[in-house]
DNA sequence: CGTTTTATTGATACTATGTATCATTTATAC
DNA sequence: GTATAAATGATACATAGTATCAATAAAACG
């Protein structure tokens, strides 16, 4: 995950920002969100937690994963098993990339996706508010382990 | 849907040429995936089975909705309140639009995808193999009728 | 055809995933 | 520091999906 574009601090702000409250919990999953290499779940996500803060409740995590999914803080990973992992968004418009082999997930660039959106609404006639774009493939360093 | 273009039997030919035996509990779920307008999901395929067979397991209609995902026959539809919605695929590739106002699906011509995809490969690197692109908004009629 | 073989089915129990409730705790405002 | 109200954690609950296994039904075979 890209966390070098991805600042803690921000997320805090807009939690902040919504009216939210500031909480260790709140600090403790961000944390894990944006320094996780792989897409994950809220229960990954309450595992995790808990080595760093053992009292964490689970319902507790299922709702801030809710929350910072509201907030576009967080995205859903459409896969194969399931579509209860998430990944955090990034600033900028991006698609996803997740290799099957290593699980980790990589941002593309989306103006592509822009224009065949832009496209597919002239020839449809449909008004398209949202998509979901998912890739899967082997990434470039696994292609060359192989 | 459009049912027209997809055929029964073709389906039933499909799983007896995969060594699958033919049953009734295939011939209905079929008939309801195929002339359903709105994506369902394996409950709801349950529910509608039991109309007209009883009896119905529902383990068995989870058993056959994997089964048609496995060989192609139905696709799941990825959307905003969860992914255990499903729609027969049509011969050709296409991608899905679901209309958020009335639910139905509406299939699209998917050569722009294709073309996304390949742009995509060559500009990251890594080796895709699969996608999922879904859209989502207001389909023509629902526009006007607004 | 009737019989044998074997995949499929249905009932049940179970696991996993996610949600509602509510007393307790904790962040914020005062 | 105290009051207040939101967030939390424990529990129970609801929903979605899976494993097991005896009973059933489709196909193969004589």
């Amino acid at each position: 995950m890209p966390s070098k574009t991805i600042n803690p601090e921000d997320w805090l702000a807009a939690l902040d920002a919504s009216g939210f409250r500031v909480t260790t919990v709140q600090q403790t999953l961000i944390d894990i969100f944006v320094h996780s290499e792989y897409p994950l779940s809220a229960e990954q996500a309450w595992d995790a937690a808990r080595q760093s803060r053992p009292k964490t409740g689970r319902a507790t995590v299922y709702r801030m994963v809710e929350k910072l999914e509201n907030l576009g803080l967080i995205r859903r990973v459409h896969g194969y098993q399931g579509c209860s992992h998430f990944v955090p968004t990034l600033p900028e418009l991006m698609m996803l990339f997740i290799c099957l082999d290593c699980g980790r997930a990589d941002y593309l660039d989306s103006q592509p996706l822009d224009d065949l959106i832009q496209h597919s609404e002239h020839t449809s006639g449909h008004h398209i508010t949202d998509s979901r774009l998912q890739l899967f493939g082997a990434c470039a360093d696994c292609q060359h382990n192989a």
